[in-house]
DNA sequence: TTGACAAGTGAACGCCCGTTCCCTACAATG
DNA sequence: CATTGTAGGGAACGGGCGTTCACTTGTCAA
């Protein structure tokens, strides 16, 4: 009878997890959740810790599956038009999929206690977008598009603001529109900044 | 008997609550820590609750009384070698207190969980940092340190690199060390890039 | 010296937690 | 059709939780 019972709970206990932390969430509440009564839960997994390594298991194969390997790296944008429409696009994806929200928020608040959290966290929140970003940059300096500098410095000074705006949203999610123009403006003025400007430029203040 | 007791019991619960959570944390833990039996604390709070409000008031007030009011705005630095060492003053000061240290632990824990706590991590981890830096880089360029351009964004391009590295040594502290060169990097590549070279400059790649 | 009060103790309370056990209902297998 | 295995329900468990209460002790003012 309903198979898909364990996949069920594995979403609950996400979206538990990360509103109210592993401490902060109880079994009856979260099979309530789900129209079981808590024993029922037992047929699944076998205590509350389960189903916290399973879903630490799952959120760490599903970053590895999306971001993980050389072969999901972004392809090289051949204008600085198009690195601004990635980078949105990128963005908005990030901070509109409710799953990817969440368990950016269960590593930020499990991440001290454990961890495989603490590790997961840091790929999600700086690393993961510098290694994704310093070869974008590497190539993007090659075919001119960006002066030449430390593409590693350059992916770290990019993705840690728009990063920070990511974070903002997940926290007030009310801010989201303003910040989302604050990312907009952030790329077009890195890309005033770095870009080389085949044609004219815009300065501001 | 002992007048620091409220004083004590605080710390020990910004101690806990910074690692394990509110809802991780138990009063026998708490109290225990202390050499006091559990009872005794209600001599001092009336609940738990009571004390992870005090502590949040506590923060809050240390907030305002130290980056709140515009007094506390750091002077214009008079060089860009000057910006760069009160840059990292005030980097080492925010890594290695163990208060603050704490205080940001707490914040991120509980920032889903407790409206108050959500305002206040904006302000420490975003709005704070940009809010102290934008009229210093104002001032700078209006003394021709740094060149043109918007100094509120000038101050968010600074500060949010900046504070991803400080989330990161909360996170991993052993890393510490290595967060702090790439600090002291990132300082200098923004120097270069935003700075008005009097003299040589340096470039890279 | 005494009386009031603040600080700390130890035992107990009721509640809720994670977990277990046993029973039922159904589906698939032979 | 009988059998077996699986998903779910209901009741109960031991223990830990936050909290209360009656009691002792030390401090200080009158």
């Amino acid at each position: 009878m309903a198979k898909g019972t364990k996949e069920r709970i594995l979403a609950a206990a996400l979206d538990l997890f990360s509103q109210n932390g592993y401490a902060g969430t109880n079994i009856r509440e979260l099979t309530a959740s789900l129209g079981m009564v808590k024993s029922s839960m037992y047929k699944h997994f076998e205590s509350k810790e389960a189903i916290w390594n399973s879903l630490l298991d799952e959120s760490i194969a599903y970053y590895g599956a999306h971001f993980g390997s050389p072969e999901q790296l972004p392809p090289v944008p051949e204008s600085l038009e198009e690195l601004h429409a990635m980078t949105m696009q990128l963005v908005n994806f990030t901070v509109h999929d409710e799953k990817v929200v969440k368990v950016r928020k269960l590593l930020t608040i499990e991440q001290f206690r454990d961890g495989r959290a603490r590790e997961l966290a840091t790929k999600h929140f700086l690393t993961g977008l510098e290694g994704m970003f310093a070869p974008v940059f590497a190539g993007m300096m090659d075919k001119g598009l960006l002066r030449p500098d430390d593409p590693a410095m350059l992916a770290f000074a990019y993705t840690a603001p728009i990063s920070a705006l990511i974070h903002l949203c997940d926290r007030e999610p009310e801010k989201t529109d303003a910040a989302m123009a604050q990312i907009e403006a952030f790329v077009e003025h890195f890309i005033r900044t770095y870009g080389t400007d085949r044609k004219r430029e815009g300065s501001s203040r």
